[in-house]
DNA sequence: ATAATAGTGTCTTTCAGACAGTATAGT
DNA sequence: ACTATACTGTCTGAAAGACACTATTAT
C-alpha cells in the first residue's frame, strides 16, 4: 500500500503511464431547422430538420460521413473540447450544448481504443445562412428523418423482449444514406437491459448512426417537457413556425389550438407582423426566458 | 494526409501513443432503501435512503469516503467495467444500471487527468442483508438526504441567473458528512449554461459530492415518470412500502389515495397479506413488468 | 376499546385532445 | 371572390390534488 508516505510524495512519484489508456473524443450532434422554398406564393415554406456531417478525408472510413468531433486535449475539459470542436467546424459559438452519452465499446474505432462523449447542440436557423457560406468544403447539412419501421414484442413468464427497428435517413442534394438501428429492450424479472445495435449503416462512419438515433430520441423527449426547441428558433418567429419545428422533430401533426395553449407561457407577443404572405399576416413572438 | 495508402496499411502503421491520453474510470452510485427498527409495536418501520461508499485506503484522499469505482481496462467496455466494479465491491450482480454523466474537468483527480463516467444503480432492500454480511471492511452504507437550502434569482434584461445551494448529508452510525453543492444556471438570450460546483465537501473524496447530487436529482426525476422505483423493492411488497420509497426519494409526503391511483398499472395484487402487524394486515403486491 | 394502519369513494380543478368557427391579407 | 393561413371558443374526457370515510388486526 501507499499509506506510509505523504500525499505529496505519493503524487510526486505517481506514474500515470503504468496502465494503458484509451483515447477520448467528443462527437457533436449539431441540429438545425431550415426552410425549403415553395412554388405557390400562398403556401408557407416547409421546414426541414438538419444535421451537420463532415466527410472524412482520411482513414479510417475515408469518404464516409461522420459527426464533427475530435480528440480531447489534456489541458481542456471535455465540455471545452466540445465547444472548441464546434467553433472549429462551424464558426458558431453561442448555442445550446448538452452532454448526451458516452460510448465506450471496445472496438468502436479500428485505430485504437476510443471512448467518445457525444454532445447535442442546437443552432437557430437564422445563423444557418452564415454557416452555408462557410468554406468548409466537406461539411454538409443533411435532412434527417428517423422513423420506427418495425416492432416486435415477445412476452415470456419473467418479462418480455421488445425489439424496435428504426430507419434513419440522411439526405443532401447529392446523396442519400439510410441506416437501420435495432433497439433491444429485455425485461426479465427485475433485470432491464437495453442494447442499441447498428443493423445497417451505409455511408456513415464508425457507430455514428447509433449516436444520431440516440440524439434524436433525446431531443424528441426533451422537446415535450422543456424549452429546448427555442434554441432552434430565430429571435422573432410566428407561432406557426414554432409549431412546424415541433412537428418535424416529433414527426407528427399537431392541432393548432392545443399547441398554442401548450406553449403559451413560453412566448411573449410583439407588435410586429409578417407581411407579403399571400394570406392573413401573422403576429411575431419571442421566447419568454423568464416564465412565472 | 493519409489518403494515399490503403486503410489496412494505415491501421497497421497507426501509432496510438502519438498523443497523451487521459485515464478513464467508472464511478458507481449504488442506492438502496432499508428499514429502521421501531420501538412501538404498532408503528411501521421507517425507510431510509442509502448510498454505498468506500473508505479510501490509499492516496489521494486517504481516509475519505468515495464512490466505488475504478479504471476501465482496455479489453472491456465502460459498461462492462461498471458491472465488474459493482461485482467486486458489492457481490451483487443483477440490478439496475444506467449511465449518468461523464465528468471531464481537467483537475478532478490530483494524480493525473482522469475522465470518469458515472453510473446509477439501484439495489433492492432484500439483497441488502447479504451485503451487510460482506467482509469488505471499508464499504459502508450511508443514509442520504439532499435538500435545497437556498435559492437566489437575479433577473437581467437578457435573462436571469439562478443559484441553488443544495445540502447533501451522508450519515452512518459513526460519522456524518455534509457537503454543499452550488448549481448556477445562467440564461442570457438564448445561451443557457449550467455549472455545478462544490462549495464544501468535508470527508468526501474527489468531486464525488457533485456526482452524488447529480445522481439523486436524476433519480428524483425518473421516479416520476418511469418504473425505476421497483428496482428498490423486494419481490413482494405492500403499497404503503412502495409509497414510503417514493416519499424518501422525493423527500415529500404523498396522499395515499392519489398515490395508489398513480401506480395502479404498475403493480399486480397477490393473495398474500402481511401479518403480526399490530393493525390491519396489508395486501402484498408485485411489480407488473408488462403493462398494457 | 384503542391505536395504527389498510383501503375506497368522490368532489374539484386542471389539462389534453378534438373540432368548429371566425378573421384577414394578397392576388 | 378565392385561397391559404391566422386565430379563438368550447366540448369532452382523463388525470391530478384534496379530503373524508370505512375496515381490520394485535394488544
Amino acid at each position: 500500500m501507499n499509506n506510509n508516505i505523504s500525499e505529496k510524495d505519493f503524487l510526486a512519484s505517481y506514474d500515470a503511464s503504468k496502465y494503458e489508456r484509451p483515447s477520448v473524443t467528443v462527437d457533436m450532434l449539431v441540429f438545425t431547422v431550415s426552410e425549403e422554398k415553395t412554388e405557390n406564393y400562398r403556401k408557407l415554406p416547409e421546414k426541414t430538420f438538419k444535421l451537420l456531417l463532415i466527410k472524412r478525408g482520411g482513414h479510417p472510413y475515408i469518404g464516409k460521413w461522420a459527426l464533427p468531433g475530435g480528440f480531447v486535449m489534456m489541458n481542456e475539459s471535455i465540455e471545452e473540447a466540445a465547444y472548441r470542436e464546434l467553433r472549429e467546424e462551424t464558426n458558431i459559438d453561442s448555442l445550446y450544448l448538452e452532454q448526451l452519452y458516452t460510448w465506450g465499446d471496445v472496438n468502436r474505432d479500428p485505430r485504437t481504443r476510443v471512448i467518445s462523449t457525444s454532445y447535442l447542440s442546437l443552432v437557430d436557423s437564422s445563423k444557418l445562412n452564415i454557416q452555408a457560406n462557410d468554406d468548409a468544403d466537406d461539411a454538409k447539412w443533411f435532412t434527417v428523418t428517423l422513423r420506427l419501421q418495425k416492432e416486435e414484442k415477445n412476452i415470456t413468464e419473467q418479462g418480455y423482449c421488445l425489439m424496435q427497428y428504426y430507419n434513419l435517413k440522411l439526405v443532401s442534394e447529392s446523396e442519400t444514406m439510410i441506416a437501420v438501428i435495432k433497439i433491444e429492450k429485455t425485461v426479465e424479472g427485475r433485470i432491464v437491459k437495453i442494447k442499441r445495435e447498428i443493423v445497417d449503416s451505409e455511408g456513415i462512419a464508425f457507430d455514428h448512426a447509433k449516436i444520431i438515433e440516440y440524439g434524436i430520441e433525446r431531443l424528441r423527449n426533451k422537446i415535450e417537457y422543456t424549452d429546448i426547441a427555442f434554441h432552434l428558433m430565430p429571435e422573432r418567429f410566428t407561432l406557426t413556425e414554432l409549431q412546424q419545428v415541433y412537428e418535424i422533430i416529433l414527426d407528427t401533426e399537431l392541432l393548432k389550438a392545443n399547441f398554442r395553449r401548450k406553449i403559451a407561457d413560453m412566448v411573449i407577443e410583439t407588435n410586429e407582423y409578417t407581411k407579403d404572405a399571400g394570406h392573413r399576416p401573422s403576429k411575431l413572438f419571442r421566447y419568454n426566458h423568464n416564465p412565472c
